[in-house]
DNA sequence: TTGTACGCGTTATCAC
DNA sequence: GTGATAACGCGTACAA
């Protein structure tokens, strides 16, 4: 394998020197008409290509933002969490949507989407959350995305110090960094409140496990509304995970078993509710009748799944182009006054509350 | 803003040299302990984030892998092809799922999951296809995958020269390429036999304009079929953008007017299949009973589709994969004897050709 | 208009 | 075990 060709390289072919190469692709018009054409002929045959780290180094910037997200479900996977994603088998025709496209993909297709019209490359990364992988592509790009997981604080800090950083739906703790989340609380006492005055539910339970920030709004959101209106407040979340040793969701089959079940499962995130269907259609608990399931976030397989999952979406697209937006806004001046944005949610009713289909 | 700090800075904050604070990082066994310790002392005060762009220069490689795609989309959304995609309302919740995710999309994915396996990180991109957009990102990684798109030519054979190329779906013109590709012409072939052996169609028509080697394919696969059963080849495939000056889908407007539409539609993709199952529902004519009507790609907005889609799945996430796995491999030897891959596809009976649901 | 020379931050090869 | 020092490829003052 020869070589990659240089400017030294075409500079020797084209006969001038390489300040000469470097000025035909970036400013043209300063060289000589027949020059650059002999540059470009010589560049042409030798398969020149520039050397973006070259460039990188000397400009000061690499030209790519950077989004990272923790690949938990990757280490592993079928395991933990409320990720009942099914095998990564998907190229079966019939693969079940709940795998993708998911709340991440989707505020990242948001994220490329912004990413594309301003011409700028986008970097994906993932890891464990490390501070080495974190480090990693921080040195690569001027500015970071970020999604919640297992951060090392003092990490993101110190990456915020040196290159903007858009967080996803995490707590303000860390320092510098700007800020883009969504009204967990408010759309969850919203979707809340529908449950009780349009379909008279009176016995509501959370279901989920308050490892993420958002997660904790939500229940907060629950709480908020049931309070408001009267009713009775659970002080925890149903856990599904709980009494792993008994298999997930052995909470939720003893409250089937002991016919238990309040009239609405309030779920934490649409994946979570979607396994909460799969499990009662098991049990041939009927829903929207016996019980009402709702979600949150308003992923594609709430659509599918029968009957339709009742949610709140999340603007995940409009997130993304956001970051973007921050990251742009502040390439030149990273952390100087921290952005913070509450972007609203919307309570889409579907069948699984009890409104109508369609 | 002040200067990011480098290998001196922490260097003199240790009190060591700029090699010390090298090989803390690279090589750690090789540098004593307590002098370690002092070095990520100074990295963390400082916040020393060291430079990809630096790291490349030396190293040789930048330790990311690209992918290309043409954002033609963007560029004229709403016009021309058979992208009947919505507008860019990705956030109502009830947002057609044509619009995402598409073919492009699941490769994309595939390749993803592939690179965060392997700890690559993966940079994204996207432009007219002009020479110049290509050869940015190729200087910017370590292997290229491609999307088929009005490329140009020359450019990609002087890229594939100094690293790995990959191509979707591109025929083996460009040379040096390596190639991933899937039994489009099968594919198809395989489909006309079920709606004329299982359906007893005998009228069938194609319907796609030939602007990509994929599209072409599958036509040729339709004449093979219908060839070798005995049945009449159109000579040209209905090209539903022809006679622009009448609006989308005039020919195909023209037949339902005249009620000599086939007894069956075979689409070049499940996007335009989409959309003629739009127009069809427009002018109440019932699928699959008036006509059977078909796509190919195996998108998840086929299932959505009602009657659901019948069509011809392509390993999307496997094409994504094996892209990686390719460029990977060639890492060290660009264009050396390069590969070429056809994968295979598989019919997907569902109700738009007469199978019963589910 | 074109050429010379230096800096960008890291890695790696030597000596010490 | 640690410290100088030379690449790496490009951008760009500055000189010619």
């Amino acid at each position: 394998m020869p070589r990659r060709p240089t400017v030294y390289d075409v500079a020797e072919r084209a006969g001038v020197s390489i300040a000469t190469v470097s000025f035909t692709f970036r400013q043209p018009e300063r060289v000589r008409e027949s020059t650059r054409a002999a540059v470009l002929v010589a560049a042409q045959e030798l398969g020149y290509v520039p050397s973006a780290s070259a460039r990188g180094l000397a400009h000061g910037r690499t030209g790519a933002l950077g989004l990272y997200s923790f690949d938990l479900l990757l280490a592993a996977p079928q395991q933990g969490s409320d990720a009942a994603a099914p095998a990564d088998d998907a190229d079966d025709p019939d693969a079940d949507p709940r795998a993708f496209p998911l709340y991440v993909d989707e505020v990242q297709r948001g994220f490329e989407l912004e990413c594309w019209q301003r011409g700028q490359a986008l970097l994906l990364s993932s890891g464990s959350g490390s501070g080495a992988s974190v480090t990693d592509i921080a040195g690569r790009v001027d500015g970071l995305g970020l999604f919640p997981g297992p951060t090392h604080v003092e990490t993101l800090e110190q990456v915020a110090r040196r290159i903007p950083v858009v967080a996803f739906s995490m707590r303000p703790e860390p320092r510098g960094l700007h800020h883009v989340t969504v009204d967990n609380r408010g759309g969850v006492r919203e979707l809340v409140e529908h449950l009780v005055r349009d379909h008279g539910v009176r016995d509501l339970g959370f279901v989920g496990r308050l490892t993420t920030p958002d997660y904790a709004d939500r229940f907060a959101g629950f709480a908020d509304a049931l309070a408001s209106l009267g009713l009775p407040v659970p002080a925890e979340p149903l856990d599904p995970t709980d009494l792993a040793e008994r298999g997930r969701f052995a909470v939720l089959t003893d409250l089937v078993a002991a016919d238990r079940l309040p009239r609405a499962l309030v779920c934490a995130s649409d994946q979570l509710a979607l396994a909460v269907l799969d499990l009662l259609a098991a049990h041939d608990v009927p829903v929207p009748d016996r019980v009402a399931v709702t979600g949150f976030d308003g992923i594609l397989a709430g659509r599918l799944a029968r009957p339709t999952l009742t949610t709140v979406r999340q603007p995940m697209a409009a997130m993304g182009r956001l970051a973007v937006q921050v990251l742009v806004r502040h390439a030149h001046a990273p952390a100087e006054e921290p952005e913070s944005h509450r972007l609203p949610v919307r309570v889409v009713r579907r069948e699984s509350c009890g409104c109508p289909a369609g």
